[in-house]
RNA sequence: UGGGGCAUGGUGCAAUGGCAGCACACCGGACUUUGAAUCCGUUGGUCUUGGUUCGACUCCAAGUGCCCCGG
């Protein structure tokens, strides 16, 4: 029988991801990761892995997790980036650590509650696919998986929309189908993240000057980590709204304008991963998504020197947040992504008085 | 210590005698396994005192405060 690791949340995406497995001949070992807070889903996991009638393990997993997540994520802030934890956590945490537990107990696969779809190519590497459900799709999250991690993985929801897996939860008579969407892993759940961070980083908030981008001073920021790139919430009053344009750490400035005076065609990635493990050597050209929900632009990757890469959007993106992912698609493959390190400004004026990300 | 102008929500502006509106901000909700954006909704105001009028943000007088020009 096929043994499979499958990371349970409590929730109801990870339940049914249990019982389509199931269907599919699987034998599950459950694993809860406490990562961190307290163990508050314990009782929800347990009710869901005897319901279903398979084993559950609780890992307390809270140090790693502060490590190698949580500070990471403290300390981008604090260097003046928006990072984007959930990506690095799916890599250096969730699947490192199903991936050792089924090693552990000797199951060749591991699975999750992530709406994405694996399929082999005819090379017999491993694709990662958006989700069926293009409203759920999850796919941006896992850009940072190898094909090591992949070739293990099962995602049994990727086929399905988020109303059918409510749907099979009730007929199957689960309390969970009822409940909200748990936040899974995520330590920021019902959280500002600028709360979370004027209780956890040592360091405090650094007060400092609100520019305008003609020059004019405007205020008083609170610390530019409570800040991020085409943010709109928290700033002056003006004649019209503003956003910010540039964290700028050197005097620690914000620098904000209006929506015209947003945006760039052009940006450097880093750290990049490409899920098929072969980067390319030639320019292709992509979708990219510059934030989870981003719609997806078209653009052309560079290959630069350093393992770096430049990426020129055809139409001028706005946001573009030095910290976050940005994800490369052809379709509806992901084909890989990196941390942007930095806009190139090349602003048009009014380019964004029109709708904003014109969905194709 | 001369002359002129202005005073409306937290901010910037409309309403010129007839139910005080708009933008931005704030607050609440929706959306969301990062952070944002976006959408929906709510709150809140005529500097003070007196006068004219059926009725005053609006007209008149005084007071108070601010700005400009003379200096």
């Amino acid at each position: 029988m096929k043994k499979v690791v499958l990371a349970l949340s409590g929730g109801v995406d990870s339940a049914i991801a249990a019982h389509l497995l199931q269907q599919q001949g699987y034998q599950i070992y459950g694993l809860n990761l406490l990562t961190w807070g307290e163990d508050n889903q314990r009782k929800q996991v347990q009710e869901i892995a005897d319901d279903l009638n398979f084993l559950v393990e609780f890992m307390d997993i809270r140090q790693a997790f502060r490590e190698q997540v949580v500070q990471p994520f403290i300390h981008a802030y604090q260097d003046g980036l928006t990072p984007s934890p959930c990506v690095f956590c799916n890599r250096q945490i969730k699947w490192s650590t199903i991936l050792q537990k089924a090693d552990q107990i000797g199951a060749d696969y591991v699975a999750t509650g992530h709406y994405a779809r694996l399929k082999i190519a005819q090379d017999g590497k491993i694709q990662l696919w958006k989700a069926v459900d293009l409203a759920k799709d999850q796919s941006y999250m896992l850009t940072f998986l190898t094909q090591d991690m992949l070739k293990r993985t099962v995602l049994p929801l990727g086929e399905f929309n988020k109303p059918e897996i409510r749907k099979i939860a009730s007929n199957l008579g689960l309390a969970v189908s009822e409940r909200p969407d748990s936040q899974d892993l995520c330590f920021l759940a019902c959280t500002d993240y600028r709360d979370f961070l004027k209780e956890h980083a040592e360091q405090p908030a650094l007060p400092g000057p609100i520019y305008h981008k003609d020059g004019r001073l405007l205020g008083q920021h609170q610390g530019l980590a409570f800040y991020t790139i085409g943010q709109r919430k928290g700033l002056p009053s003006s004649t019209e709204a503003l956003y910010v344009i540039e964290k700028r750490k050197a005097d620690n400035s914000l620098i904000v304008g209006f929506l015209n005076q947003l945006g760039s065609n052009f940006f450097l990635v880093e750290q990049v991963n490409w899920i098929s493990g072969q980067y390319p050597l030639q320019p292709i050209k992509v979708e990219v998504k510059i934030r989870y929900k981003a719609n997806p632009a078209e653009a052309m990757v560079e290959p630069q020197a350093d393992g770096l890469l430049k990426v020129t959007a055809d139409k001028l993106l706005r946001d573009i947040t030095p910290g976050q992912i940005a994800a490369f698609y052809q379709g509806e493959q992901l084909l890989g992504g990196g941390v942007i390190v930095e806009g190139i400004a090349n602003r048009t004026a009014g380019a964004f008085l029109q709708p904003l990300d014109t969905p194709e």
